[in-house]
DNA sequence: ATTTATTATCGTAATATTGCAATGTGAAAA
DNA sequence: TTTTCACATTGCAATATTACGATAATAAAT
């Protein structure tokens, strides 16, 4: 159906699944790691970072920031978009969750 | 054109955004979570434990796999799928790198 | 008030994903 | 060797995603 159920799932599942889905394409990596990279909040000429077109690379960020991973403010003549830090820890916190609870199964 | 540009980013962008696209579904998070709650490796039922029909789950199931993320043996009967470590050590140490830049900045 | 620069939105074509019924496969049990 | 059980694969319909040209929208600069 190309419809997924989320209803018949946890919000915490659900949620977990639209934060990564956001970090799940290629261009949208490569916009975190260019928006880590640069030193100042110079944001804008993402898209000349990247082999998209501007409205494509307007489309990923408005995702990232649905998805609350970055947040935009308007600096002067363009806007900067920064790195939510927050939502970086929670998936830091969910896989290290993950990992304690492997440590104690020897599997398969 | 739904089709993602993969060949303009790197490797390493792209395997990223795969590992993360193959957990980004609640059904596939959940599949992930029941595998680390059940004692032993019990797997075959993950489909009565899913809101999913046996044919979508075993597809989900070769998603994960296909990522690399789970692995399945041959146990009796039925088959043990159980969580990759390696793979979720390679996720945290990612996310602990953008962490660490983050860390550096005072953004917006 | 115009122009210019920067970002967002719309519309659309191409392709990908999700879900399941039906069917196939392969191995243990009878 | 049939039957049965556990999964996998196929095929298809519904929907989602990706990408971009064209076109807004907005604000600073002239």
């Amino acid at each position: 159906m190309g419809i997924t159920k989320s209803d018949q799932f946890t919000d915490h599942q659900n949620k977990m699944a639209n934060i990564l889905k956001a970090l799940a394409h290629p261009a949208r990596i490569a916009i975190i790691e260019y928006l880590l990279s640069v030193d100042s909040c110079i944001c804008g000429d993402i898209v000349n970072e990247l082999p998209l077109a501007q409205p494509t690379v307007s489309q990923h960020l408005k995702e990232l920031k649905n998805a609350g991973i970055i947040k935009g403010t308007i600096e002067g003549k363009g806007i900067c978009y920064c790195v939510n830090d927050d939502i970086i820890t929670e998936i830091m916190s969910y896989f290290n969750t993950i990992n304690k609870q492997l440590n104690f199964k020897k599997c398969c």
